[in-house]
DNA sequence: GATGAATGAGGCTTCATTCAT
DNA sequence: CATGAATGAAGCCTCATTCAT
């Protein structure tokens, strides 16, 4: 017999811990993506995540580690997507590389406000915030270094430093979308894919 | 309240408006350095540059302006040392490429606290700072463009997009500083320049 | 921002100090009416007066002392207007006592920004500002219980307390005018021209 | 920065809402009344009442609006007791007259203070402040209109206009308090009811 | 007399974080 | 687990007043 139910009971209040984890990061995100990181206050992150304040403790140590929990986040998904890219490219060298780029540049655009806020802020540039651990997490350098690492030894491509031409690579890739946003300025999207591979193209010697 | 009287009558309290501008930009960078631009406050400013704390307020609209001021003048000062590298080069487009790459890899690292202080904070990429205006203000990835373009129309260099190909090239130039500088990476000095040269010639195709 | 720098110097360095004083006084007064008291600086009133902020102190002792004279000025004015219009009325006591009223009644509204922003600062009655020496100062119940007492010694008026009377008169007039223009009541002038009129009457039994 | 460790844990530290707002209240008269509303700091009323600076604003939007709630309180309480005083007065319309009067006298001078540091504020007639919503809060005029009204409908009392004599009625009691404290003049109570019901009684023409 | 750059005390307000329930 | 009232340090900025020229 079910036992008799009290009036209002509306919404249970305890929720699985990986979904409360999940409803603050996807509130923090969507109120940083509406205001901006600095003017996001913690009010505004736990009432977007439909939770109390207190909670947001019990989940993240602070404002801080949220942003970087998104950040990792951010960037996971998206060296995922562009391995699967990668994958799918088939044998030819020439063609993961570019594969590794059109993916790249596909996606880009695409996050193009939570790039923007994510990474424009001092959390991760910032004295103290090194400390926070982000060794292991999966990054873009990594899996372009990995790419035209193999690329080399397959004796595919050419160059003096995989790791450090990826690096450049990558850094190229994300500060550049950072100037054209920043500057709204128009760039044919097609003119900027082909300029970006001739770069790529020849920074390996293909 | 009057302020409070001290016995002496000496010091005269008016400077020239160019020199108390000059106090409040250098007190403001000194103090940025040591504690980072977030942690700084108007207090620790004023204090570096020997002025009351309304004082300040005659020179500049708020701390972000200070800001602003500053990266202005930090871009501006290495893009005219390494223009003058260029110029003493001499004639050929090749040496005037490396001078000119030398001159930045050279020029960063021994601003390193200053760069890594002044560009990575929301001012530059915040919501609203787009406002400010730095059009004119001479910068890096201009000074780069002029250079590659006039080797292309030289004959000197090939590129499908000058424009683009210097900015890829600054990007990475920019954000290789950063990542090596915040993951703490040991990287031979001079393997960094041959690796980044060779990115700088295959980019123009030399 | 730098202080700009002018070069030239046209106009005479020193008037009349009764100008200056005017110059001061009526500077303010302006700014008063345009953002009242409590957000008007030092700083505009300067400006409005065309002076440097040293200057005002040469003429006031403080902000404060502005507003009071202003004040003084303000009542001092009305009651030469209706002093006026009184002696103006001839022999009969009514007629003389309608012509204060008439007058007074002229004279509010004509200057209602002016009452209202000067009268209701807390200079009037704040702890302190009591301090003010405020005697001799012509004032309105001081006009009125001339009046009135004259009246009575002429066996015309009736009353207790013609000075008492006097100021409770002055005092529903001046509250009257607070209460109708801060409730945007329209209220018909003829009407409330009569109303007022037959109060006064009736206090002093005509 | 979290606050300082106390070694006691024992005080509950949220009261009932209502409670909350009763302490800040009262503790805002409290100072207002020591120093004026212009001397009176945030930091001042949260002391007297005995909370968190911060505290203030969960409950108040600015000093202000604390200012403007006590005045509504003022008034209302004043109101409530004089018409219970009428009430008490039994049939006779002057004597209910006489007894609004009576009342009024009575509490005005109790409140002295509270009535002069609330009523001589630019809250009341700041050029913005009339945005505040009075509407629906009982008031002194109000409640005289009412009893003259009553009684010109019943026959007893004759006036043209009962609310604006009512108004003036008010109004001269209120300035009239205002001078006689500010100008530290005198009087003698008994003195004063008796001219006061005079003008009272001619008004409406009894 | 006149100037206006400089002063600096202090106000208001925000907001990350805590903790008693 | 969850709550949200309470905290209080700290920041930015204003502005009446001074004083060396």
């Amino acid at each position: 017999m079910p036992p008799a139910r009290t009036a209002q009971r509306t919404a249970p209040r305890t929720k699985p811990a990986d979904q409360r984890r999940r409803d603050l990061l996807e509130g923090g995100l969507q109120v940083f993506l509406e205001r901006g990181v600095a003017a996001t206050t913690l009010e505004h992150i736990t009432k977007a995540a439909g939770v109390a304040k207190g909670t947001f403790y019990l989940y993240f140590d602070s404002k801080e580690q949220l942003l970087v929990a998104l950040q990792r986040e951010f960037e996971a998904r998206m060296v995922q997507r562009i391995e699967q890219a990668v994958l799918a490219a088939g044998e030819d060298w020439v063609a993961r590389l570019d594969a590794w780029l059109d993916a790249a540049l596909a996606d880009y655009p695409s996050e193009r406000a939570l790039h923007d806020v994510l990474f424009h802020h001092p959390a991760l540039a910032s004295h103290e915030a090194d400390v926070v651990d982000r060794a292991g997490a999966p990054d873009l350098a990594g899996s372009l270094t990995g790419l035209i690492g193999a690329g080399v030894a397959a004796g595919a491509f050419d160059t003096l430093d995989p790791e450090l031409t990826a690096m450049l690579l990558c850094s190229a890739l994300h500060r550049m979308f950072d100037r054209i946003w920043h500057r709204d300025q128009e760039i044919d999207p097609e003119h900027l894919a082909a300029a970006t591979r001739q770069l790529f193209h020849r920074a390996v010697a293909v």
